[in-house]
DNA sequence: GCCTCCTTCGTACAGCGTACGAAAGTTGTT
DNA sequence: AACAACTTTCGTACGCTGTACGAAGGAGGC
């Protein structure tokens, strides 16, 4: 009707639509994500879309799969502790980058094949470490329990940036008066509003005490 | 107007307006509270609830808040190990109960009253049992990213119950043929899929093993 | 009787996902 | 050249969402 390319040669595609989808979800977040919007961003109007996915769903199911595709995927020859190590500081970054992946996670249940694909070499990499089956899923759902939870924890935040902690702690500040929250107080005061202080550093810190304990034969 | 309750004594408050939003939530996941909805469900009009609340965001600040009060608060007093210990297994199990209260997590920005108590609680055994100020906080973040992350994972699991984990693997099944995922394949049949596995039992693993490593002296 | 406050809620609006079907271009066949 | 078949785009409309605005009506004080 309009259109310079109505038919026969496609303007648009799967992949463009999910990468746009991406992209919007990184600049106004997963809410500011709809499909009138990403069509808009596309240059395309709304309807034109669900040529390409079934329906907002799917293109959630294709941005976590996306996601998963950034993440760093272990080999199965080197040692793995540092394959591990990789791994999970890759994905608390991409998770960083991308916060509105998070909870995403929480409702798919298609994986996707980048997803797939990155399970499986994670998989491979510690049964060839030495794992057992038993041993490996649980090192596993052990990881990636502390990367996701550490991730949220991030996710929730007040904003990235060097130290807008003072913006955290102000809410509690009113109640500081009554006394009732002292230890909060000097946590916040002690730790969190200290000038340097990047609650992301403390990543490593949990990462290695677990590494550290989670020696195949200990692992039983 | 129509109205049996129509003004002077309030047939409504607040509290009555969190509980029974806690309630649709979970009956129908957080999907199904809608302002209209809850309205519904309370027996009133939708804009009534807005005199309660000043929006939709308030109510679900209040049901994260009401959750945390569902969370066994540890005591100073008594051995640090346990009563960690207790709190993990009761969050992991409240989190279960109100599995949307995952997501939400990631976008409240205002904590409630209850959960401030309940973080002071936490601290204060912490520092009660000798931790330090910097070994607290970075204790008690290890903690809940592990308690968070596994509920998340718990969460994105097909539905609670005795072993639908056939179901999750169904998918993949697929796929099987290709051998393209073997270790998936395996980890899918050794254990997700025996008769009498239940991934929340895998908790306490990770749990104690995180426990042991936190020696207040070895935590710095 | 009236005034003021508290509480309820009817109406309306802009936004959402998407079902349905029409329109228009390209390609293949004759 | 004509026509059919297929691919791709998108206009319209429906039922849903949160909520701004303001009217309505009962309760208590004077």
């Amino acid at each position: 009707m309009t259109g310079e390319g109505a038919a026969g040669r496609p303007e648009l595609s799967r992949g463009k639509v999910l990468q746009k989808a991406l992209e919007l979800a990184d600049a106004e977040g997963i809410t500011g994500l709809s499909i009138r919007s990403l069509a808009q961003s596309i240059g395309t109007k709304p309807m034109s879309l669900y040529y390409y996915v079934a329906n907002k769903d799917e293109i959630l199911d294709g941005l976590v799969d996306l996601v998963f595709a950034e993440i760093s995927t272990p080999q199965a020859g080197g040692e793995w502790k540092e394959q591990m190590r990789r791994r999970a500081h890759s994905a608390r970054e991409v998770l960083r980058r991308h916060p509105w992946a998070i909870g995403l996670l929480e409702s798919r249940k298609a994986p996707g094949p980048e997803t797939l694909k990155h399970h499986e070499a994670t998989l491979a990499t510690l049964r060839a470490a030495g794992f057992t089956v038993q041993q490996t899923a649980r090192a596993y759902s052990l990881l990636d329990s502390y990367i996701y939870g550490f991730a949220l924890q991030e996710a929730a935040l007040p904003i990235a940036g060097g130290e807008p902690m003072a913006q955290v702690a102000a809410p509690i500040i009113e109640r500081f008066a009554s006394g009732e929250y002292p230890h909060l107080v000097e946590i916040a005061t002690q730790v969190v509003m200290q000038p340097d202080y990047d609650y992301g550093n403390e990543f490593g810190y949990g990462l290695e005490l677990i590494l550290k304990a989670l020696e195949p034969a200990s692992a039983a």
